[in-house]
RNA sequence: GGGCCUUUAGCUCAAUCGGUAGAGCAACUGACUCUUAAUCAGUAGGUUCAGGGUUCGAGUCCCUGAAGGCCCA
């Protein structure tokens, strides 16, 4: 919008700022000396009585949100990070600056200096002695009843939404206190955090395919990350023992209520651990945070149900687990079968038994898993990082934690046999052939590295977006992302 | 990728069978020195998502497209 197509209600504001200028009022000063925020002024005065005056002066600022006037006094509510408190201004306390009060329009920032009271009615209050305008507001905020509804507004104008929608804001907050807390426990495991590259050549560690980027000095297509796993795991081969990185990944694929091309993951290895050692440190994460966080108890409901943490989480295999939700035992069918049976759900044909299997489990599994459910032991074929079962033949040392019917977590006990790894790779790389154009690419680097040596090692992924939703009861990974990706509008 | 739905004032929403586009909040003017979705009186505010078509006449019907939501793959 240019100046000469301004509408009514920005023009207004333009000429409320002028009028400032001309008085010789800065609309945009430099700083304010913010003495109290306005949570801890409640918590402060929240005893006084009904009518009842502090003898502290409160040194304050924030954004009107609301503005009553009534003649030569006047009522309004401004609100800084921490909450939102009434302010009363008064002709008689105010003299020639009630005339700031006057022009001041909603969304407007303002400094307050003044006692602290109740009203008649019980609210607490700051008796304006001295306001300073502390910026202008130049657009109207959304309505103050219902807010801003959009939900496209809200996620392409997510400072409105969070202005207007004091939900959202808290959503954001806990996500924060959430990636502390699993930092603190990180911490407390001795964990090293580290950072590694999000342009790779060989984008590597997951099946997914990458954005594409290009280098202009080196003159070399490069990646973005869909995954630091192949990069953690030369640093546990540099001798740290455990480390960790909680960042971004880039996937080029659809979007839905649970994927964002851009999402935020930990990742984590340790030396000497295998798949139940990460089973039972994922299960401490998770506690630790809902201890630290949700005070030792959460329930969750979710699409009109409901669980309780409780730990441990259920532990079952994937042909256990298609046994018992679809009683179809796959151990006892031929590769033909399985694939047929697939086929019939009319989805695409899956290219060998283990693909079947997979397929079988996300079909008739993934939903029902309500309750944390870890499922272990995963056919070989999708899983080309992953260490063979010690007992089992054709399965991997792998799991996956499920929530609410949404995939949390993957881990392994890693595969570090070299030369095996290159045959896992060669596999990878002829489906890829084949037209997979998710399966993993071949990366020569990663098994020279191996050769030096990888000892035994736990690894972990966590989708923190999902684990955000499931904590804050998110129906979609876009209200727990505070700029998710969107189309140009 | 497929199906269904949504898009109207700054925001939240109306508009019957195709017949002058409305309300509440916000804004503006006035009254009001303890209000709180303040109240009262008045005023102004529109590319009805975009483009095409049918029609005497389109927010409404048809076509194409855009953005978003839900469900499915």
């Amino acid at each position: 919008m240019n100046d000469n197509n301004e509408n009514q209600l920005i023009k207004v504001r333009h000429d409320k700022l002028n009028e400032l200028l001309a008085q010789g009022i800065n609309p945009f000063p430099y700083k304010y000396e913010k003495k109290d925020n306005i949570e801890d002024i409640q918590e402060k005065f929240s005893s006084l009585e009904t009518e009842e005056e502090s003898d502290y002066i409160a040194q304050t600022a924030g954004r009107l949100i609301s503005k009553r006037r009534h003649g030569k006094a006047g009522f309004g509510n401004i609100s800084d990070g921490t909450s939102n408190i009434q302010i009363y201004f008064k002709l008689d306390f105010l003299n020639e600056k009630y005339d700031i009060f006057k022009k001041m329009d909603i969304g407007d920032f303002i400094g307050i200096i003044g006692k602290i009271f109740k009203t008649r009615t019980g609210e607490l209050t700051i008796v304006a002695q001295d306001i300073e305008l502390l910026s202008k507001s130049l657009r109207p905020l959304p309505e103050k009843f219902h807010g801003l509804k959009d939900v496209e507004l809200r996620y392409r104008k997510r400072y409105l939404d969070l202005i207007t929608n004091s939900e959202v804001k808290d959503v954001f907050i806990k996500r924060s206190q959430i990636i502390k807390s699993i930092r603190s426990y990180m911490e407390k495991m001795k964990f090293l955090e580290v950072e590694t590259p999000i342009l790779q050549t060989i984008p590597g560690g997951a099946d997914a395919k990458p954005f594409t980027t290009h280098h202009n000095a080196l003159d070399i297509d490069l990646y973005l990350r869909i995954a630091p796993e192949l990069f953690l795991k030369r640093l546990i081969i540099g001798g740290f023992e455990r480390v960790f990185e909680l960042n971004r990944n880039f996937r080029n694929e659809g979007m839905d209520k649970n994927h964002n091309p851009e999402f935020t993951m930990l990742e984590s290895y340790a030396a000497y651990w295998d798949y139940n050692d990460v089973m039972d440190f994922t299960e401490g994460m998770i506690k630790h945070v809902i201890d630290n966080i949700f005070n030792g108890s959460l329930t969750v409901n979710r699409d009109g149900k409901e669980f309780t943490f409780k730990f441990p989480f259920k532990r079952i295999s994937m042909i256990d687990a298609i046994k018992e939700k679809a009683n179809i035992d796959v151990m006892t069918q031929s590769e033909e079968e399985l694939i047929k049976t697939v086929v019939a759900l009319g989805k695409v044909r899956p290219v060998s038994k283990g693909k079947a299997i997979e397929k079988l489990f996300e079909h008739y599994v993934e939903p029902k898993l309500f309750e944390p459910t870890f499922v272990i032991d995963f056919p070989k074929e999708s899983s080309p990082l992953t260490k063979d079962h010690r007992e089992k033949k054709d399965i991997v040392e792998r799991f996956e934690l499920y929530i609410a019917g949404m995939e949390l977590a993957n881990a392994y006990s890693e595969l570090n046999n070299p030369i095996e790894q290159k045959e896992r790779f060669k596999l990878q790389e002829s489906y890829r052939e084949q037209g997979d154009d998710e399966a993993q690419r071949l990366d020569e680097d990663f098994i020279e590295a191996l050769e030096y040596g990888m000892p035994p090692t736990g690894g972990l992924g966590i989708g923190i977006d999902r684990l955000v939703m499931i904590l804050t009861n998110a129906q979609s990974i876009r209200d727990v992302i505070l700029f998710p990706t969107m189309k140009e509008d």
